[in-house]
DNA sequence: GTATCTGCAAAACTTTTGCAGTACC
DNA sequence: GGTACTGCAAAAGTTTTGCAGATAC
């Protein structure tokens, strides 16, 4: 279910939150490119190459907080880099980082979330499975070389 | 099973790397830490507070990196700051974290495993139970603010 | 003696912040 | 009109790097 560019200005605006052209621009790339892995820098690359939406670094950095603090967007961090952004509708899925070319995979459901639940009675935490990332080494990688 | 100083001196000195004060220190500060979350912060604070065996920043990265080269240490990111160090040896336990005040716990290894391994048979990736953090919300925190 | 290490300093990289001006409601 | 947002610029925090000099082997 793609949510798109509108639904998030909705959101934003029942925030109390102005929308000013930053933020439809920071919006509708979330929107457009949901399924991607989005970092910071790619949004502000893609929101400055657009003459007319450019906006600020520190304006993108304060609307994708706006947008996760409306729950509708989550970060995660996949490796030493940067953070990746996803919606919030669409972060049910885990990764697998490579940890030496960075290519992820989805982790599947399956046997993943009796373990959480197992692990959320052991320890008492209340687990967020979406902001987590498992590393290992992808099966091109380990071939490539032992 | 604690791993001495001298191991980990002994096993640079096997990938013919040179023993040297700053060396040293950082390896007799990680072997009887052992046990805590250790930055790379703090072992330079650690190795700056002795003043027989000061290290600068860069010699101790570098060494933290030359240990984990020889497969003696690893590191992790268990949240959005520095990244923790442990001995390579102690590194069969995962953690939670609380994404708000950092506390972590042990991940039981029950049920962990056959999940890995299923994830590892799915995916193809070769997993590294050792370099992820899980995050979440601890029960004080939990109870604190809804 | 020489290749490896070290210290210093500065840079790289991501993210945050202060502040004066702009624009949304 | 007033408050929230923006852009700019600079800082903060962690890690890396270049280089000249020191040191382990």
């Amino acid at each position: 279910m793609h949510i798109d560019s509108e639904t998030l200005i909705n959101a934003l605006r029942n925030q109390g939150l102005r929308i000013t052209e930053a933020r439809r621009a920071v919006c509708s790339i979330v929107a457009r490119r949901h399924s991607e892995h989005l970092t910071a820098a790619s949004i502000l690359e893609e929101v400055q190459a657009d003459p007319a939406a450019r906006a600020d670094q520190s304006t993108v950095y304060r609307t994708l907080d706006a947008l996760e603090e409306a729950g509708l967007l989550v970060h995660s961090h996949l490796g030493h880099g940067a953070a990746v952004y996803h919606l919030a509708s669409e972060a049910t899925h885990q990764h697998v980082v490579c940890n030496r070319c960075g290519t992820t995979a989805a982790v599947p459901a399956a046997g993943l979330s009796e373990w959480l639940t197992q692990l959320q009675e052991t320890t008492g935490f209340e687990v967020d499975p979406t902001h987590f990332a498992i590393t290992g080494t992808c099966p091109d990688c380990a071939t490539t070389d032992t």
